[in-house]
DNA sequence: GTGGTCTAGACCACT
DNA sequence: GTGGTCTAGACCACT
């Protein structure tokens, strides 16, 4: 799957792997049916605990984005596609909402707010370009 | 000081005090030398423990906000505004940026970011409103 | 670990753990990717509470000298080396700082501060030999 | 007394007066005979609270520096001048025997020190004339 | 198992 | 009165 983790501390690693297949997924990189390593291979591949792996596996079939299929495994669900997709808006949505409201309640005005903004998207391209 | 803490537990309440004694020096509500309630006093105000107010004082006094005079109490620090303002863009800035970052990680393209980010400044808008 | 405290009451707990994982690491005994004791644990070994141990981690961390790793432990920081020598030589740096300060304001000149410095040397030496 | 109080709460407010009474009459500008200002003068002077005048006068009468007389008011003891550069002396000791020791623990080594009190002496010149 | 946060309550130095 | 430090012990999220 190659997936990367940060160890950074600050998101945990079972969201870290939720929201890297989510992304995958949004992307097109996995599409509805594609098999998902099992458990113990993908904690393995990441040298993290299984039980890290499961709780990830748990939440992705609860948002619809992954199916267990008896005896056979895991695999991406038919409706993961616009699942993913309504994760990542509502991710993005929470965060916007989230800086907005900080924002108004620091004082920050509409012509600041949009200058952290585009300092903010330059940041990440240059970050970007450095991968 | 009426200060309002959130019990949703996601927010640690020492953070919560931290932001909004932060937000109302960005606001100009407290100005330099102003004299903060004591860590026993707003404790009791609060109905949280000291140890938890003294946290949150000791993180606004690393951060050049708060000032402690021996035996007498906390206030304002000279360079609370600035050091105010710069923590409130810090913190719209780090939001902004894992926004934008997550959109390009999802596959969201500039114009659909465009409107999440009109739609979270209306579902703000409207929270303003209902208050 | 090995830390020794000294309870004399004039350096809190806190700040002494703080200081000797500092030392160790800018003396090199402790290298980045070593695992630090968890926090019950080395508050078992030095039979005080987990609580002050915590505090002298937060610390730590603040400083870039330890990481933490979700539910896995705390471990030296890459950038540790660097960042203890640098808190080391602030440290000394500012004791020279005050005593020069002093001497001045004492109107003890230059030949008598040096004469302090070589009995200070000398004091040191002794004490050393004798451990 | 002319006395100048640094609140930034490192060094207690009753540490600042005894050590700034030492130092008068370590520079000869208060000889053996002078009087002092009473406790509540130098209260009402400083804006501080009496006691803590109180407490200075105290440690300094214990150091053979000043001198109570009934009913006529505290004064600069005889031997003033010789206690006061001895705790002159003894302050910068144990500073510069600190600053050796932690030096050593943090593997500095004479050369790095030498370079540190060079470097702290330029502080000190530049902070001095800037006054 | 790991660290993070919090409460309740104590004792201390300083003003 | 003020803040600083510490203990004892709880509950939580994460691995």
């Amino acid at each position: 799957m190659d997936l990367k983790l940060d160890n950074n501390g600050s998101t945990p690693i079972y969201q870290q792997v939720v929201e890297q297949i989510q992304r995958r997924i949004a992307q097109g990189v996995l599409v509805p049916g594609d098999p998902i390593p099992s458990v113990r291979q993908l904690a393995l591949e990441l040298t993290i605990n299984p039980n890290t792996v499961a709780r990830a596996y748990l939440e992705l079939e609860y948002q619809g984005i992954l199916q267990k299929r008896q005896g056979q495994g895991t695999f991406v669900s038919p409706d993961a596609p616009s699942a993913a997709r309504r994760e990542g808006a509502a991710l993005v949505g929470s965060l916007l909402e989230r800086a907005i409201s900080e924002a108004a309640l620091f004082g920050i005005g509409a012509e600041e707010l949009e200058l952290l903004f585009r300092k903010a998207a330059r940041a990440r391209a240059k970050k970007g370009a450095l991968r």
